[in-house]
DNA sequence: TTATTTGATTTGTGATCACACTTGCATTGA
DNA sequence: TCAATGCAAGTGTGATCACAAATCAAATAA
């Protein structure tokens, strides 16, 4: 009988899932967190567990937790008929989580000015690398990728804090604005051409002289260009809409 | 057929539960929360699926979904072994909660002091009241009212800093928190006599004064109590078992 | 044509079952 | 006596089923 236990914690197999297999669950969840960050869905889309139980090739009981887990964090909204969806966006709500987003990744950042060691500062200084490469091959803008660089060179950052509270808060709020990021970054695009590569060296540059307030104030501006960006974007469509 | 469903749906019944059933998952979800808040269970203490759905007369069906709810928000934790667990007490994860709830609640009170509205502020006056009414019957001193009333008057003004956003982040502190506080308070209670009537009041009065800074002052005074009291007590046992 | 109702489909929720893994205890061996 | 082995109870995870509520569509009546 423990033969079948033997064969699957037999060393080899030890090695390749050293700590904690992991459950279907788990993958749910990381699968729709992924998808929630990158803005894969848009605000007020409804999503059906049976829906994503398919899409996800599992069945229903993996995704209801999931999706139990992601509507806690406030990922994502449960609505009285006891259907989900993504939450919409409204103005008040953009200034909320930026009013959060300001104050909690700044502390963050603060702290991690001053705790960072030089392998991790190299790290981060390799990403602004990236931002040129992506900027050589223009023709196609990849949005995805942006989105993936953005958020490692951000959470490396978040990671030297060293406040096991903090972070996952900043991961809340990164889950609860995604679905704003994609629509602004997508309307950056439209508007033309946008560094983030220079916000990003500048938040590099302060790290490096552990410079906790020039970090934070890099931080600010660069966070808040999205949201300053969409929110002028929906005033002008709100009043667009309003003279028809 | 729909005769059934108009029989649940008739006025009576839908003006006892205006919106949205109850369902037994928020039940345990709230339940269990409650207990966390409220100490009820002690770090460190294992909790399973089973042995929380006998207690909560209820199938496990949704006490995992109500504890996996409590992971993400780390509330609790997830052992290797899958099991679940009320986190230990260290000192740096106390410093850790402490720092972001002087961090996230003083800006909660801070913008809630410009915001509050007279009938607001005349009812947490109103609470101070009741510590006078328990200090009255010192001969049995109530923990679990202590511990109610003191959330209850935090939350009475955290509600009125209007972000929607920030809330729910206080809430998940005060749940990580909850099992450190009740053990600090019974060592207050062994200690001897300590007024948190007095730093509510100094609250209030800061307030009613529209006084923000003041305000977040008296704040970090009253939540800080309980951890550096719970801090020297747990340096001291550290020091006591090191000379053993 | 339009509004109402009836029926079928879809959906979330809770319960139960099957399986794999862990844990603890008792038995066996040196 | 002590360590190791084997068995049994307990536990989490995922799948499936049953049921009630909601949603949608077609058919009927005005």
């Amino acid at each position: 009988m423990q033969k079948a236990t033997a064969d699957k914690s037999d060393p080899i197999a030890a090695q390749l899932a050293p700590v904690g297999r992991e459950t279907v669950q788990d993958r749910v969840y990381l699968e729709l967190r992924r998808a929630l960050i990158g803005g894969l869905f848009e605000p007020s889309q409804v999503l059906t567990i049976r829906g994503l139980a398919d899409a996800l090739m599992t069945s229903t009981m993996p995704v209801r937790e999931a999706l139990g887990r992601l509507i806690t964090e406030k990922a994502l909204e449960a609505l009285p008929n006891r259907s989900v969806r993504v939450p919409p966006i409204t103005l008040e709500r953009m200034d909320d989580l930026l009013r959060a987003r300001i104050l909690i990744e700044g502390e963050a950042i603060a702290l991690a000015a001053t705790r960072m060691t030089p392998r991790q500062i190299t790290t981060i200084e390799s990403m602004l690398g990236e931002w040129d490469e992506m900027r050589a091959l223009k023709h196609k803008k990849d949005v995805d990728r942006e989105v993936t660089l953005n958020q490692a060179f951000h959470f490396e950052i978040y990671r030297a804090c060293g406040s096991a509270v903090l972070i996952p808060m900043i991961e809340s709020l990164w889950l609860q604005s995604g679905p704003c990021i994609r629509v602004a970054i997508y309307a950056f695009s439209d508007a033309g051409e946008v560094d983030t590569a220079h916000y990003h060296r500048t938040i590099v540059k302060a790290i490096a002289a552990q410079d906790a307030k020039g970090a934070r104030d890099a931080l600010v501006a660069d966070i808040s260009r999205p949201f300053t960006f969409l929110r002028s974007k929906l005033e002008a469509e709100a009043k667009k809409g309003q003279s028809v």
